[in-house]
DNA sequence: TCTAAGGCTTCCCCCCGCTGGAAGGTCAAC
DNA sequence: GTTGACCTTCCAGCGGGGGGAAGCCTTAGA
């Protein structure tokens, strides 16, 4: 398989396939006339590895991750704390989040929207600390 | 002021507020050693950005959102609309990693997580578009 | 047999938003 | 005068690729 065919199977620009084998996450032979030559075996990690990236583990997760699943004697052990660290990671995200669209929700409400220059979002945002902390307070 | 006055007070690194002013954010003064000399007006600019980038915004947002601070005429829609568009794409990826997260919990619930090999995480990842959809089926 | 289109290769730069570090100038205190 | 805390510039790199140039390779069609 070249590596357009490999693209199509696995659903990843040949241009992150290029990258992955620069990075070592795959080792794809090369034929006579220089191009790579992908094994099943090869389009299939790649698949694996796709859809690790679409659940969001880093990179270095997904190499982990890969060895293990080649490791026939793996604890899933490993596996799964791979997986909790990296859920963990997301459920702090969202919260990051959350908290950001609250806040930001509650400015966007507040705000008339009209052609008046007044604009309790830039207010917030030019607000002293000290001032910020009085608000918590009186909150 | 010097640059580490001004970190101080915003919270921003001293490395962070050289970048800002390289893109352009601020644009501190020189005194006759070649130290940068923010005036009041830079420190509240600083903070303001350093709020504003807390709540997400981009850099480009932080420059209109700057802009429109800085200009007495504007009308508050517009800075409401950065906003909102803002909140779209945090809700966005609030959603995108809720997804991933419902996925990911339910596969280290179902994962043993012991010393045996059998991992379901890791077959899920290996699994084949094909399979999945007969599993999204039957479902 | 020529040609055109499309695929493949390497290469290097770009994105965002910083961050780290090296090499060196400056300033205040002791 | 010398230490140590500042400050300066510049260059490189993070993650995770994307864009595009310049140049082979292959295949289909006229």
């Amino acid at each position: 398989m070249n590596i357009g065919d490999v693209a199509d199977l696995s659903g990843l620009p040949a241009k992150t396939i290029r990258y992955y084998e620069d990075i070592g996450l795959v080792k794809p032979l090369r034929s006579s006339n220089g191009y790579r030559t992908f094994r099943e075996s090869d389009a299939h990690k790649l698949a694996f590895l796709g859809r690790a990236r679409a659940l969001g583990f880093t990179i270095e997760d997904c190499r982990n991750l890969l060895a293990l699943y080649e490791d026939e004697k793996r604890a899933s052990a490993e596996v799964k704390e791979i997986a909790k660290q990296h859920l963990e990671r997301i459920d702090g995200k969202i919260a990051e989040l959350k908290e950001m669209r609250a806040t930001l929700a509650h400015l966007v409400e507040e705000c008339a929207g009209d052609h008046r220059p007044d604009c309790p979002i830039l207010a917030d945002l030019a607000m002293k600390r000290r001032d910020e902390d009085d608000r918590r307070k009186s909150t």
